[in-house]
DNA sequence: GGATATTAATCAAACGATTGATTAATTTTG
DNA sequence: CAAAATTAATCAATCGTTTGATTAATATCC
């Protein structure tokens, strides 16, 4: 029994993210999200002015607030290391709690063609970087941690997470996991953060 | 003054490589890479039968000798650490040699469709996983390595120089690079590498 | 309160443009 | 001259978008 949507207009947001992440932007046509979320074809330019419109909505939605969450672990008045594991923590959170989505800003990211998304998605990214960049020298100013490559830091937190979530699984046979289960999601989760921490820990406490 | 194509053939698939580069496979037309490469759309067919065989040759061909090249490596008589900084490396080059077939790379992981692609790309990295596994594993039953978590240390190594050629530069001013200047190029590998080597060396050989 | 506007939501059908592919004719090459 | 390479023209299919008409709900009026 099919249940009925309380609201076209979300009913194709829902359906244009799923193709989008499944299938690629330019890879989803504006017949198939008629089709998946049961409106007409012309409903996704009444409300959404065109294909592009759904995605921008999409995207719009899914980045607000990225940023807020962990703009007040900075503010508290703990340690750059205390900081540091929050902001993994959130990071970690944010990312394994919508893979597929994450995988969809990734795709977006590297194309170069539309600019309004790409600058968005850059916009958020840069937030989130220049407050991991602050609590790295912070804890280098106070001396609680080693002089690093910070960039690169970052590269490593952000990079580790994305991997996880992009990279096909079951390659090794000891990592058999899948993020679509429950389970296996918040496992990986809790692996992640764990193995960030204790590398990040390990790396930027140990002297020269 | 333009310069003559030797064979339509390869001015095809160097067009082609540049074109789903920037603006993906979908995004990208057959008139597209027609024009750019200055061969007649027929030729496309004629050489590749299908603009999807035009695809799958440039991957196939960058794909191969990928894991070639980092067998050699685990064959040496060298220690675990002096393995592990090689493979990094090795891998390190072959990244940031050609960003933009790396992106383009992943775009097409993200995407599950086109599962001929999706396959030849998992096991080419899968390669390259399972001899780092061997790599860390041998250290750690020789004990010059610490426990951890290796599919994550995989991970961290992967990802982090991904996250190096997908994410925006410019986003910390201190971070103001091209990877398309070649000179930019070498300073973000060598950044890349020491990073990495001098991470993982550290998290390694720390004794709990 | 019942008739009458006004509105938003929905639909099938069609639009012109573009897609990847193929044809048949022509040119180039060995 | 035969084979291979190249061309312009054309194909059916699909693209995103727009149209005019219809329904259902709400607001306005006397």
């Amino acid at each position: 029994m099919k249940i009925e949507k309380i609201d076209k207009k979300q009913a194709i947001l829902d359906a244009a993210e799923k193709l989008f992440c499944e299938t690629g932007y330019e890879g989803t046509s504006t017949r198939q999200i008629s089709k998946e979320s049961g409106a007409n074809m012309a409903m996704i330019n009444y409300y959404f002015g065109s294909k592009e419109g759904v995605f921008i909505e999409i995207m719009n939605s899914r980045i607000a607030g990225f940023g807020s969450q962990l703009k007040i672990i900075n503010e508290d008045k703990i340690s750059a290391m205390e900081k540091l594991n929050r902001v993994i923590d959130g990071y970690a959170n944010r990312i394994l709690a919508n893979p597929s989505f994450h995988k969809m800003m990734h795709r977006e990211l590297s194309l170069t063609q539309r600019p309004e998304m790409y600058n968005k998605i850059k916009d958020a990214m840069s937030q989130n970087m220049q407050l991991l960049e602050k609590i790295l020298t912070d804890g280098q100013d106070d001396g609680s941690f080693r002089e690093a490559d910070n960039r690169l830091i970052i590269a490593t937190i952000m990079g580790t997470l994305t991997n996880i979530v992009i990279s096909p699984n079951k390659v090794i046979p000891d990592s058999d996991f899948d993020l679509n289960v429950p389970k296996d999601k918040k496992m990986m989760k809790d692996r992640a953060v764990a193995h960030l921490q204790d590398l990040l820990t390990v790396y930027l406490t140990t002297k020269k």
